[in-house]
DNA sequence: GCGACAG
DNA sequence: ATCTTGTCGC
């Protein structure tokens, strides 16, 4: 039902994808929101170690009450193997199959990742924004490129990440006394907007509801427990 | 040349 | 990311 724009192929070599990242990375845009979102999804995937068979799932939930108003799930292969900087490429196919099977199209996406804290200003965040052609942004668990000055104890604290002098994300404590989660847009979406839709989907864990709920549906895709039509 | 390195 | 039990700290 939800499309996106084929951008490209996939079926690249590393140093093809590179030049991808190279030549799309001028089409993002860090801008504010255009209208207000009801709406953000959370994607992930899974797999087994050694198997090249991946999981991949996408929860849409209402900002305003953080409930689940849909879910898809797909089981693919990954056409890439995990290379840093390059991680798009293994994830995003999959991603854009749950896409397709989704009946109504996020006004947001979050994804397991960066978006502009790359080392070329395009992770996958960014990435797969140019092909859904909507705000997306960037929330990992650790540091690609850039470093920051640490932030204070406090959820809500956070501190700029800088790259090569470039403010490229920012290191935010979605709870107290708990490592920072790093956040970064993606496309057409900024910085500000990212880290407050951050800390409006606290469900009470380090890592934000639309990015955990996607994480246990797909281990949950992964082990059997959830079938997908 | 050496170390770092999203998931 | 995945493989895994107990354990330290608030």
């Amino acid at each position: 039902m939800a499309h996106y724009q084929p951008l490209h192929d996939w079926n690249v070599t590393p140093a093809e994808a590179v030049a991808l990242q190279q030549q799309l990375r001028s089409q993002i845009r860090i801008e504010p929101l255009t209208k207000p979102p009801q709406t953000i999804a959370g994607c992930d995937i899974s797999f087994n170690k050694f198997e090249e068979t991946v999981y991949a799932g996408i929860v849409v939930l209402r900002l305003d009450t953080l409930e689940t108003v849909e879910e898809t799930g797909v089981i693919g292969t990954a056409p890439f193997p995990y290379i840093p900087g390059l991680l798009s490429f293994r994830e995003i196919p999959s991603l854009l199959q749950a896409w397709q099977k989704l009946k109504t199209e996020p006004d947001v996406v979050m994804f397991d990742g960066h978006g502009t804290a790359h080392p070329r200003r395009i992770g996958i965040a960014s990435h797969a924004g140019l092909f859904l052609n909507r705000p997306t942004f960037g929330c990992g668990k650790s540091v690609l490129v850039g470093k920051y000055d640490e932030l204070a104890p406090e959820r809500g604290a956070w501190s700029p990440m800088r790259h090569y002098g470039e403010v490229i994300g920012a290191a935010l404590r979605t709870k107290n006394k708990v490592n920072p989660v790093y956040i970064s847009p993606g496309n057409l979406i900024d910085l500000e907007t990212a880290m407050a839709l951050t800390l409006q989907c606290d469900g009470g864990y380090r890592i934000p509801e639309p990015t955990r709920r996607a994480h246990n549906l797909v281990n949950a895709l992964r082990k059997g427990e959830r079938v997908f039509s």
